[in-house]
DNA sequence: TGACAAATTAAACGAGTGTTTGAAACAGCC
DNA sequence: GGCTGTTTCAAACACTCGTTTAATTTGTCA
């Protein structure tokens, strides 16, 4: 009942919103204040245990604070988790920026920039690993955030892709063919986060170490992407007769 | 302390391990034995809220038994979670199998039904739509059944996969391109089951109607796949000066 | 210094959790 | 019937969770 908890009348992101022991500027990366204690502790744990199962108990004994700080300055565990996920959405925009559309640049370096920008929010778009899994997270155990994340997140670049793609294909290519393509390649970066678990066990690591880095990733992604877009026999697509003696394996399928 | 306990001297799938009530063949689907029914009951919960949020309780509210009960039949919540997997892995292989490869069929066919197993394993993999959420949630919440369930599950039909590619790429090809087109394959197929979510935000609904079952996504993976197997310009990647010019994006690459 | 608000704390609360227990209900057999 | 082993059940146990509370400490300014 207080009148005087600061989760209820400042935003997540509001830096006036400080208690008065600290000034602003961190001293030390131990030594900052419980907020800011408490935002920095609390993305790992989301990400190792998901939001569910992530308690406050152990966020709270990791930034070394209080378990009633939580609702002092989050309001619960809820705000907590968006104040976490809107800091990872900044410091991803700002250290791997979707690559602009530059008129000079031909097709094939524009679908090279925005794949290795993708890889690199994937794969390495976090300093300790964590982020990336937080926001997959949302993807199979989608939380109240989930809508408005994929709007700010994955919209813009997945724009940016299917422009790309358009100009690669054959002008008559039709919409559902350029999404089909744009969504062939986020498949393929988005599996190298998703099934990082089961390629470990099925590629040998000395393969994974010397062949999957984003590089090598990038380049692979690419040179099939364009190959296949760039494909004379693609357009005939629809008409051949391979695909017409196919098993009878689409009862359900769409009509 | 009780040493009638059934859970602890029969394996999961032993049939004869049944009450003396029921003699087997079952009557009614909703007159079955206490096992049964938590078996059936289990795996839609489990894969609605993951192993750690489902709960005993819901279990033997949905199945119409009593809590205890799976402390009776499957020592504990865990013994329960694996009897559910194995149950999926059985009817999975029994209702997609993986295709034989016959040496009268063309690497384009084998592919072709290879992907749809595929496809078909992870999108309509099940009646009611959470086998396949099941699996998924192992590959990102790993419990102790996962290494088993990649090796059963995923291993076979990789390898297969593997062995088409190794046919329709040039015969010199290294074994990291036949092992980075696999994955290709795979994750644009698993993306459909991942990123479902995602997909349902991006692309309009009529566009998923009428091009994204899984009979158009088949022939799109087949022929992105082929054709960029194909593309005679394929075995020159390496050199190719477009991607010398790539932004400095790998500072933590392998080397 | 003393008053006052901000910040922190230990403890408690109430709701859920997996598991155990001991008694009751039920089956088949003498 | 009575007996025996199996199966079910409601209740209790021991524990963890998010949140609240009331008391205490801390910092600031008059």
């Amino acid at each position: 009942m207080s009148s005087i908890n600061p989760s209820l009348s400042a935003s997540d992101s509001d830096p006036s919103r400080l208690p008065s022991g600290a000034s602003g500027v961190s001293s030390s990366p131990v030594e900052q204040d419980t907020r800011t204690r408490l935002l920095i502790a609390a993305g790992p744990v989301f990400a190792e245990s998901g939001y569910q199962r992530a308690t406050i108990r152990d966020i709270s004994h990791a930034a070394n604070v209080n378990v009633a700080s939580v609702a002092y300055y989050f309001g619960d565990k809820m705000g907590l988790y968006r104040a976490v996920i809107e800091q990872i959405r900044r410091s991803r925009e700002q250290r791997f920026p979707a690559p602009e559309n530059t008129p000079d640049q031909s097709p094939e370096d524009s679908l090279s920039l925005l794949i290795s920008t993708m890889l690199s929010r994937m794969i390495k778009g976090d300093q300790h690993g964590w982020e990336s899994q937080l926001i997959m997270r949302e993807m199979d155990e989608p939380t109240s955030v989930f809508r408005e994340m994929v709007q700010e997140f994955f919209r813009p670049i997945y724009d940016q892709l299917k422009t790309v793609l358009r100009s690669l294909l054959p002008t008559d290519a039709d919409d559902y063919v350029v999404e089909q393509f744009a969504l062939s390649v986020v498949g393929q970066c988005v599996y190298y986060r998703i099934g990082r678990l089961v390629i470990n066990e099925l590629v040998p690591s000395e393969m994974q170490d010397q062949h999957f880095g984003i590089e090598s990733l990038c380049r692979h992604i690419v040179a099939t992407t364009i190959a296949s877009a760039r494909d004379p026999k693609f357009g005939q697509r629809k008409r051949n007769v391979r695909f017409d003696r196919e098993p009878k394996r689409f009862a359900d399928d769409a009509p």
